[in-house]
DNA sequence: GCCCAGGGAATCG
DNA sequence: CGATTCCATGGG
C-alpha cells in the first residue's frame, strides 16, 4: 500500500484493502478498542492511534523511520491483497462473502503476546479473552501514559500461577506459565521455529502444555506469518459443515489459507452478529 | 440451573 | 488409535 507522511503522523493512501474496523474485530488481537472515530491500542510495546478517514488512514505520532521498521510488517502493508482476493474468489463461497470480508489483513504481531493469548482463548469467548488479556497487561505489564505493554515471560514467571489468578483465567494460568518456562529456557526457540516448516513449527510449539493443533495454527499465522497456517476452531466446522459439506479443499489457497480462513471466520461470526 | 465460549489434557474403551 | 470427560470462569 501506498503511504507518505506529514506532521509526525504516516498517512496510508486507502484501496479497499485494509480495513482497521474489521482487522481489529476478527479476533486475531484482543487490545484494540474503537474510541469514536478513532482506534487505539498497544502492540509491540507501543502505543498506536489510528483513524479511519474518507481517502486515508492515518496512524498517529509515528516517524518514518518507525513506521517503516515496525508497522509497514505489523500491518502486512507490503502484501498485495488484491491478488490474494483474486485467487480466493476461485472459490465459489469465498467469491459470495468478499465483499463482507475483505479489508482484513493479518496483523503480524508479536509471538509471545499471540502465544499467551491464544492460551487464554481455548473454550473462552472473545469478550471474556479481551477482558483476562486487559487484567493480565494492567497487573503485569509496564505503564504507558494512557495503557500497558504486554508483560513478559520473565515477569509472569516471577509471579508465578497463584500470582495469576488476578486475572481469573482459570485452568489456562499453568499452561501460561509452562509456555513462559520453555521460552525463557530456550526449549521454543523463535528463531528455530521461523526456519520451519508449518507442520514441524507446529509440533514444536505444541510442546507447551495447553498448546494443540489449534492454538499452535492461530499462533503461527498471527504471530509468526506462515500465511498458510489454518486454524479449525468451532466457526471454522461450523463453516465448513454448513457451506462446503466434503468440497473444501484447502489446496486451492496454497500461499493465502490463513486469509481465507479470517474471511471465513469473519463472515460467519458477522451474520451470526457477533461483533 | 443449564449451556456455551477462536480447545486441550487426561482418561477410557 | 477414537471417543468421552474434565477443566475455571462468566455471561446469556
Amino acid at each position: 500500500m501506498n503511504y507518505f507522511f506529514k506532521d509526525g503522523n504516516a498517512y496510508i493512501e486507502k484501496d479497499g484493502s485494509l480495513s482497521l474496523e474489521k482487522t481489529f474485530d476478527c479476533g486475531q488481537t484482543f487490545r484494540f478498542e474503537k474510541d469514536g472515530s478513532l482506534f487505539k491500542g498497544v502492540a509491540l510495546n507501543r502505543e498506536l492511534t489510528l483513524k479511519d478517514e474518507e481517502e486515508h488512514i492515518i496512524l498517529y505520532n509515528t516517524e518514518p523511520e518507525e513506521f517503516k521498521r515496525l508497522w509497514v510488517r505489523y500491518f502486512d502493508l507490503e502484501r498485495d491483497y488484491a491478488s490474494i482476493n483474486k485467487k480466493l474468489a476461485k472459490d465459489e463461497f469465498i467469491s459470495k462473502i468478499l465483499d463482507i470480508s475483505k479489508g482484513i489483513r493479518i496483523l503480524k504481531q508479536d509471538e509471545w503476546e499471540v502465544i499467551c493469548s491464544f492460551i487464554i482463548s481455548q473454550n473462552n469467548n472473545i469478550p471474556r479473552i479481551k477482558k483476562i488479556i486487559n487484567t493480565l497487561c494492567e497487573s503485569f505489564g509496564d505503564k504507558l501514559p494512557n495503557g500497558y505493554t504486554f508483560p513478559s515471560p520473565e515477569k509472569l514467571l516471577s509471579v508465578g500461577a497463584e500470582g495469576l489468578s488476578v486475572i481469573r483465567s482459570g485452568f489456562r494460568a499453568k499452561y501460561i506459565i509452562d509456555a513462559a518456562e520453555k521460552i525463557k529456557s530456550g526449549q521454543i526457540n523463535f528463531e528455530d521455529i521461523y526456519k520451519m516448516d508449518l507442520e514441524a513449527a507446529k509440533i514444536k510449539l505444541m510442546e507447551i502444555k495447553g498448546v494443540g493443533d489449534k492454538v499452535a495454527s492461530c499462533v503461527l499465522l498471527f504471530g509468526f506469518g506462515f500465511m498458510d497456517s489454518f486454524p479449525k476452531d468451532v466457526w471454522i466446522k461450523k463453516v465448513m459443515e454448513k457451506y462446503y459439506k466434503e468440497n473444501f479443499d484447502i489446496a486451492k489457497f496454497q500461499g493465502c489459507a490463513g486469509v481465507a480462513q479470517q474471511y471465513l471466520f469473519y463472515y460467519e461470526r458477522y451474520i451470526n452478529n457477533k461483533r
